[in-house]
DNA sequence: TACTGGGTTGACGTTAACGTAAAGGTCATA
DNA sequence: TATGACCTTTACGTTAACGTCAACCCAGTA
């Protein structure tokens, strides 16, 4: 069985748990492109992978514009190579940068542990104290 | 013995490269609270390290309301066990999130160099087409 | 004296990514 | 016929974290 052919406004709104506004946002920036069955949209295939290519990237912390590079690396039309790298790149960079988080979240919960721990500690001696 | 008692808020400004202006708006968020000599603010050491914690909270993607529970995590007098066990769930959480985030960047990275090899095998074939 | 280089308080502007009405069309069904 | 469930456009509102003036004061110095 081949996939639906066309897609609601809301059939794509609830199936990746975003808003009609959301989507229609999207449009309004260039970035889907549905046709019209009179005044209603009508997503195709293509638009759904598009949206999901989108939320995707901004699941990894993409803006909006870093999602248009993406979908438009992913048009045959638009993917040269130059470009491809140039996105690959700065992915790349998105990957260090939070690598480098990571880091720096490992050292803030170990300095978090050390006061727990100093902090129950400092009470138990004070709990002592006022048995004294 | 700590070096310099005190800080104006253009030492501090230069020193952690953020605008004055920065540090005004976290005083007036009251996340600082410098004393004034005259009318200038005058930063402690303590204001100093408050600082420092804030914007390595923003560098882990906390936002400043999280800041503000993290220097209040280093007050002593905030300092119970309980809210900070919260705080060390919350960053174990952002952790968790940012992991995620680092898989799916893998994933797209991946799927980006098998699109790029594509795509140079592509031009390849077609090299007799006109050079641009 | 005049200038330069700090500092100060308002207070309005900016950006991204939508939220939230308002006001209204279309269509199937009870 | 009317109700409800969809859809539409237009347009102002929201939030965070500052930016960017304007208009001012104060201290040192050439």
């Amino acid at each position: 069985m081949p996939p639906a052919k066309h897609y609601t406004i809301s059939d794509l709104a609830t199936e990746f748990d975003v808003t009609t506004r959301t989507i229609r946002f999207y449009e309004e920036k260039g970035l889907l492109t549905p046709e019209r069955r009179g005044t209603s949209r009508l997503f195709s295939a293509a638009d759904r992978v598009k949206l999901k290519l989108i939320l995707r990237g901004k699941r990894l912390g993409l803006s909006l514009e870093e999602g248009r590079e993406i979908i438009e690396m992913y048009d045959p039309e638009h993917g040269n190579v130059d470009q491809l790298q140039k996105l690959i790149d700065k992915i790349r960079e998105k990957k260090q940068f939070l690598e480098n988080q990571l880091l720096d979240i490992e050292t803030m919960l170990g300095d978090l542990r050390n006061w727990e721990s100093q902090t129950i500690n400092a009470l138990a001696h004070a709990k002592h104290a006022d048995k004294n």
